[in-house]
RNA sequence: GCGGGGGUAGCCAAGUCGGGUCAAAGGCGACAGGCUUAAGACCUGCUCCAGUAGUGGUUCGAGGGUUCAAAUCCCUUCCCCCGCACCA
């Protein structure tokens, strides 16, 4: 019979939101709470996102049956800028997107049209369409508790993300600093990687400048010469001026600065700079300046290669160790060098412009590579060779680090921030700069306090897969303050900076929490404060005590947290669960923190990687339509276990459809058998016991697997191998229908967390009146009959594989066996498969053995002779 | 550069921690046969090479080593993927 996935699959969704099966509350039972990530509704959800939400589904269904009160709530990220961003190209009529989003999206022009604000967007990928994500977690069937939906923006939540934060100010855990950011001038706003036109993935360098004293027309100047080496400036030679170029006289944090037009700009976002007048590079030729460190007296020199638009315009010469220099001077002035390091002689930036066959300063490319390769050996092998207090021998890094402490300590040094690469253009089309944003906050992390208490528990966690353990621990070693805060997209202000918005990660650390209340404030309407999170998470008195909401809100808490598995992605590891454990030990008690997380893998499109933005996305809506919830469950727990990458291909999600209908057929034929009660209550046969015993074995392997989060291996076993078991049970003549149910009974219980319609339907079909459950407890094992049937087995593969061999159609197989093995060789069955003559010779009774073949046999392992139709062996 | 993961038969992917039972699970694909009016459905078989007997040979990125024995342990080397922070 064809079975029809999609109305089964929507009949038992209907029970389940009819009879509020999923909606968690505390009662005595043992709890198991399990969150993964919300989603950012942005744009579709495609199958990718089946799988980051279908995982925990069976883990949540599967410790159900093991008799736990299990919590899977779901909520929405609505934080940050990219939603905000799409309603604003969708209004401002980006032709690009627009197209992506109709095609892609499917979206209508009455749905773009109703789109106003970006709450609507968010709603419409929310609810609102087919392609989203509410309505593809319930068309997949997963067991959401949705009593407790929330999104980030929800009014009481930010209440909770306020009262996280002013502890943090309490606790001294945030600090106020600067932080240098892409930004667009004419927006008048940073800019994320998604705004940029170009750009993509440069990062942003800090530069340090060296301030070079010189007069000019009787002012004390400074030439600020932007490097990444400032212990070469002992090797410096002359600075750099690009030739006939307009610079500016300004005043720069109170100094007078010498910079290139478009320098005094691009630092004008930095530092606080003000133009006194221009100046043509060809009047500063040839003047002087003091190198603050060595006091010696270098010239200035006008050159094309210099960039003008890149850092200050000023540029610090040194010929022996920069291959752009020694060209541009050609030779007119002798290198110093600085440093000394292996495989280069005195010179090195001569020895690998010689090497690279560098001819002038007009070949950028190849200048660019020497510089980067000499650079990263002289700071890898190098040694200081210069006789100033200790840093003869010293190594670069050390020396770097020693000038810079010594110039700012001086006045004399400062740092800038510069992008790797340029240009950098806005989705407008300005050139964008580096903004340096003042009062910007951070949280600090940094703090080894904080760090060595995240380290302690990181011990005590449960980690899947085992391997994370290790990036977790290097991810808290190097994590850095983390700037929380920003100017635009949706979010919760910051409560003592309200031009400040908490950016998505960092308002999303501990949601998990409220998750556990969110049922009785999404139906309370009362204000709350801090005081509310300190008497329900922290069970401080005060006036909260006896408050009738308040009181179920911190019962709920209590007994569902702390939060037994988070599920998320390996990629969230350096930020995300990284920030959840800091930010869990820092406010909660210990009994409340994190007991573990698992990290999935990412899911590719036929070989592809999945993005909503380039239009290469498999939709779950898709994926439902076109075979069901069940089939796209199975095939996405199948083929890799849930930390690997998976790869979705078609044809095997066709396969799989199959294998289920497949599935289905045996079920009802068994379930038959029963309603006409064939051959009740017989008397077990061998191959019975066998049956019930190697299911017995299979369950526990199952719930090894299961228990350890191998949904694969689990899944594997349960179905597969109980298939093949099941076929050799009817091929050996197994047919009892009592027997048959009980597997199909154990069978479904294990397969029900990973397809969940099927088996309730069969589960009903079957007879059952409640839900599936409890049934995980294996019939007792038979060792005799597993020991004997696998001796058979053993047998019929030797046969199959001599005969394979053979070209002969056998007429008598004939077996020699040890004595008292004899019993464990069902001669009928292997007459009826092989269509041959059996005879069975224990090797005290051997009667033909014309080839002396019965001398091979061994204890479990019968010998073999054949002999063939045509009378030839 | 730093950190993490990985390279297995036509493809995907187990196995590697705890060497042997590994020519190496499972799936997909291909092929053959059966069942059927027919079938993209199902069943059986087969898919490194050789073979008139359950076997032999050569394989697990490359090279070397340890061992009676290595896909599995050690060393060297090549290649691929991911993260490195304002992106959710």
């Amino acid at each position: 019979m064809s079975y029809d996935f999609r109305a089964v699959e929507l009949k038992w969704q209907r029970i389940w939101k009819e009879k509020k099966r999923y909606e968690a509350k505390p009662d005595e039972r043992k709890k198991f709470f399990i969150t993964v990530a919300w989603p950012y509704p942005s744009g579709p959800m495609h199958v990718g996102h089946a799988r980051t939400y279908t995982f925990p589904d069976v883990i949540a269904r599967y410790k159900r049956l093991k008799g736990y009160n299990v919590l899977f709530p779901m909520g929405w990220h609505l934080t940050g800028s990219p939603i905000v961003g799409a309603v604003s190209r969708l209004k401002g009529g980006d032709e690009k997107f627009i197209r992506l989003v109709k095609e892609v999206y499917e979206m209508s022009d009455e749905d773009i049209q109703s789109i106003k604000e970006p709450i609507d967007y968010a709603r419409y990928f929310i609810d609102k369409s087919d392609l989203g994500y509410k309505r593809g977690m319930e068309s997949l069937g997963l067991s959401i508790d949705w009593s407790k939906e929330f999104t980030s923006i929800t009014p009481t939540y930010s209440k909770e993300v306020e009262w996280q934060y002013r502890k943090f100010l309490e606790k001294d855990l945030v600090t106020v600093g600067s932080h240098p950011v892409k930004f667009c001038p004419k927006d008048n706003n940073p800019v994320t990687d998604h705004d940029l036109l170009e750009g993509e993935g440069v990062d942003i360098q800090e530069f340090f400048v060296i301030e070079y004293e010189c007069t000019i027309e009787e002012e004390t100047i400074f030439l600020p010469a932007a490097t990444l080496r400032p212990e070469t400036i002992f090797g410096v030679t002359n600075l750099w001026l690009k030739k006939n170029s307009t610079y500016v006289i300004a005043k720069v944090d109170g100094k007078q600065w010498l910079l290139s037009k478009e320098a005094a700009r691009n630092l004008s976002y930095q530092k606080s700079i003000e133009i006194i007048r221009e100046i043509d590079s060809s009047a500063l030729e040839g003047k002087s300046v003091l190198n603050p460190i060595t006091k010696e007296s270098v010239p200035i020199i006008c050159a094309d290669f210099v960039q003008t638009d890149v850092a200050t315009g000023v540029v610090g010469s040194v010929p022996a160790h920069a291959p752009y220099d020694l060209v541009a001077l050609k030779g007119s002035i002798a290198p110093k060098s600085v440093i000394e390091v292996e495989g280069y002689s005195e010179v090195p930036a001569r020895d690998i412009v010689r090497k690279m066959g560098i001819k002038g300063e007009e070949e950028r490319e190849k200048l660019d590579e020497a510089t980067r390769k000499l650079y990263r050996d002289e700071r890898l092998k190098g040694k200081m060779i210069i006789e100033y207090r200790d840093f003869y021998g010293k190594s670069v890094e050390w020396a770097q680090k020693a000038i810079e402490e010594e110039l700012v300590a001086m006045d004399r040094g400062t740092t800038i921030y510069e992008f790797t690469k340029k240009p950098v253009v806005c989705r407008c089309g300005t050139e964008c700069v580096v903004k340096l944003v003042s009062d910007q906050w951070f949280i600090r992390y940094s703090d080894e306090k904080w760090k060595s208490s995240v380290r302690e528990w990181l011990k005590d966690m449960s980690l899947i897969p085992p391997e994370t353990r290790n990036y977790f621990s290097n991810v808290i070693d190097w994590l850095r303050d983390w700037p929380f805060t920003r100017l635009v997209g949706m979010g919760t202000k910051v409560p003592w900076a309200k031009e400040w918005i908490i950016e998505s990660l960092s308002d999303s650390t501990i949601y998990m929490s409220y998750y556990t209340i969110a049922d009785v404030m999404n139906n309370a309407s009362i204000e709350v404060d801090d005081d509310f999170f300190e008497y329900i998470f922290l069970s401080r008195d005060n006036r909260w005590k006896g408050n009738e909401i308040a009181e179920r809100a911190k019962a709920a808490f209590s007994y569902w947290y702390p939060l037994d598995y988070r599920v998320s992605a390996l990629e969230l590891i350096p930020n995300h669960l990284t920030f959840m454990i800091f930010h869990h030990t820092a406010l909660f008690k210990k009994e409340h923190w994190p007991k573990g997380i698992i990290s999935l893998g990412l899911v590719i499109l036929e070989g592809k990687m999945m993005h909503s933005s380039s239009g290469v996305i498999y939709p779950v809506a898709q994926s439902v339509n076109d075979f069901g919830a069940d089939v796209t469950r199975f095939y996405l727990l199948y083929s890799v276990e849930p930390w690997q990458n998976f790869d979705w291909r078609g044809a095997e999600a066709r396969g799989i459809a199959r294998q289920l209908q497949h599935f289905y057929d045996i079920a009802t034929e068994i379930i038959d058998m029963k309603k006409n009660g064939e051959k009740e209550g017989n008397e077990k046969e061998h191959i019975d016991l066998w049956l019930l015993s190697t299911l017995a074995k299979k369950m526990d392997a199952y719930m090894d697997n299961m228990e350890n989060f191998r949904t694969r291996a689990a899944l594997q076993i349960a179905f597969y191998d109980l298939m093949n078991d099941y076929r050799w049970y009817v091929r050996r003549g197994g047919n009892d229908p009592e027997v048959l149910n009980k597997l199909l009974e154990r069978w479904l219980t294990m397969l029900y967390p990973f397809i969940p319609h099927l088996c309730e339907e069969l589960w009903e079909l079957q007879g059952h009146r409640e839900p599936i459950s409890c049934y995980l407890e294996a019939p007792s094992i038979d060792e005799g009959s597993l020991k004997e049937e696998s001796y058979l087995i053993t047998l019929f593969d030797d046969i199959k594989a001599a005969l394979q061999a053979l070209p002969l159609e056998p007429e008598t197989i004939y077996i020699y066996c040890i004595p008292g093995e004899e019993g464990m060789i069902d001669e009928d069955f292997l007459k009826k498969e092989f269509s041959s003559d059996v005879s069975v010779q224990p090797l005290n009774r051997i009667s033909h053995d014309p080839k002396g073949r019965a001398k091979r046999a061994k204890k479990g392992k019968p010998a073999l002779y054949m002999e063939g139709r045509d009378g030839a062996e």
